[in-house]
DNA sequence: AGGCATGTTACAGG
DNA sequence: ACCTGTAACATGCC
C-alpha cells in the first residue's frame, strides 16, 4: 500500500486526531509481524502521552514523551484505523467498519487512548513492524542510518543525483528505487517518475544526460508532491486513517495499464510490461527514450 | 491452480 | 569489502 505519499497522508491525518491523547492499554492480537513485537519493549508506551508523529521516508515516527520513539513501518499492507467514541457507539462508521470481520480479521495491534478513543494497526500480509527505540539514539539503527534524503527535500538535487548516479552499473528505474540513494520512493511512482521524465526504465543510470537527470529530479517532486495533495494513492483499498480514499491512482499514466494506450495524445501505442530488479515495470516504447 | 501484489533484507555469487 | 541479483517473508485476489 504505501509509498512516501501514502505514509504522508497517513502521518498527517493521524496527527490531527491522536495529538496529545495517552496510551492507556495495548493489546497484541498478532504479534508475528516482520520482525515480531517485543511485548516488553511495546508496553512502554503505556501511560505515555503522544506528542506528534512524524514521518522519515517510508517510516513513522510517533514520539512519547520519556523520550520514548515508537517506529514503524507499513510494509506493503499495513494501515491505521483511528476509533472515536461515535464509531464504537455507532458501530459502523465512515471510518471502520467495526461489524467487518475482514476488516477486524487483520487487526494486529490495539491502542487504546485516553477519551475512549482507538488506535489499531491493521496489517493483512504483516510485513511491517513495530519497534519502540530511544529519543537519543534514535538513529542509531539499521532502518533509519542509511536512508538517503527526502525526494521532495533541497538535498534531493541534480549535484547530488549527478554524483551518485556517476559509474553505477545499474539501470535507473533500479536506482530511483534505491533508498540509500534517495528514500521513498517504490515501484509505482518509480513508474510514473520515468514515463514523466520520457526516459526508459531499462536505462543504464551512468548514461543518462545532464537534461534528463533534471527531469526526474522535477518530476520526482512533482508527481510526489501533488500524490500528497491528492490524498495519496497506491492500488486497491489505499485510505488514511480517516478513511478517504487517495485520488492520485486516477492521474496515473503507466502502472498497471499494460495493453492500454499510451496517455500522450499524439501517440498510439500502448504500453508495455517487463519485470526489472524483480519488480513489475511499465513504459511506453516509443515516448521513453 | 498459478501468478501477482505498494517493501525490505538476508544471502549467494562474482 | 563491495557490488549485484534473487529469494523469502504472509496473505488474498484475479
Amino acid at each position: 500500500m504505501p509509498e512516501l505519499p501514502e505514509v504522508e497522508v497517513v502521518k498527517r491525518s493521524l496527527n490531527n486526531k491522536v495529538q496529545n491523547l495517552i496510551i492507556k492499554k495495548v493489546k497484541i492480537n498478532d504479534g508475528r509481524l516482520r520482525y515480531p513485537i517485543d511485548k516488553k519493549e511495546i508496553i512502554k508506551v503505556i501511560g505515555l502521552k503522544l506528542k506528534k508523529i512524524t514521518r522519515r521516508s517510508k517510516y513513522l515516527l510517533f514520539f512519547f514523551n520519556q523520550n520514548i520513539v515508537m517506529l514503524v513501518h507499513l510494509g506493503m499492507t499495513g494501515k491505521f484505523f483511528f476509533l472515536n467514541k461515535k464509531n464504537i457507539k455507532y458501530k459502523t462508521s465512515f471510518y471502520y467498519n467495526i461489524n467487518d470481520k475482514k476488516d477486524r480479521k487483520h487487526d494486529r495491534v490495539e491502542f487504546f487512548l485516553s477519551k475512549n478513543q482507538k488506535l489499531i494497526y491493521n496489517d493483512v500480509r504483516k510485513f511491517g513492524f513495530i519497534k519502540i527505540l530511544n529519543k537519543k539514539n534514535l538513529y542509531n539503527n539499521f532502518h533509519l542510518n542509511d536512508l538517503g534524503p527526502e525526494p521532495i527535500g533541497k538535498k534531493f538535487n541534480f549535484d547530488y543525483f549527478k554524483k551518485k548516479i556517476l559509474r553505477k552499473q545499474r539501470v535507473i528505474k533500479d536506482v530511483i528505487m534505491d533508498q540509500k540513494i534517495v528514500s521513498g520512493i517504490g515501484n509505482i511512482y518509480a513508474n510514473e517518475i520515468l514515463f514523466l521524465s520520457k526516459i526508459k526504465p531499462s536505462r543504464q543510470a551512468k548514461s543518462l544526460k545532464d537534461f534528463e537527470s533534471k527531469k526526474i529530479i522535477k518530476f520526482t517532486k512533482n508527481v510526489l508532491k501533488n500524490s500528497i495533495k491528492l490524498g495519496g494513492s497506491s492500488i486497491k483499498d489505499f485510505s488514511s486513517s480517516n478513511g478517504k480514499k487517495g485520488l492520485f491512482q486516477q492521474y496515473f499514466n503507466v502502472y498497471g495499464k499494460k495493453g492500454e494506450f499510451c496517455s500522450n495524445k499524439n501517440c498510439n501505442k500502448k504500453i508495455s510490461r517487463s519485470i526489472i530488479s524483480g519488480r513489475a515495470t511499465f513504459f511506453c516504447l516509443k515516448c521513453q527514450k
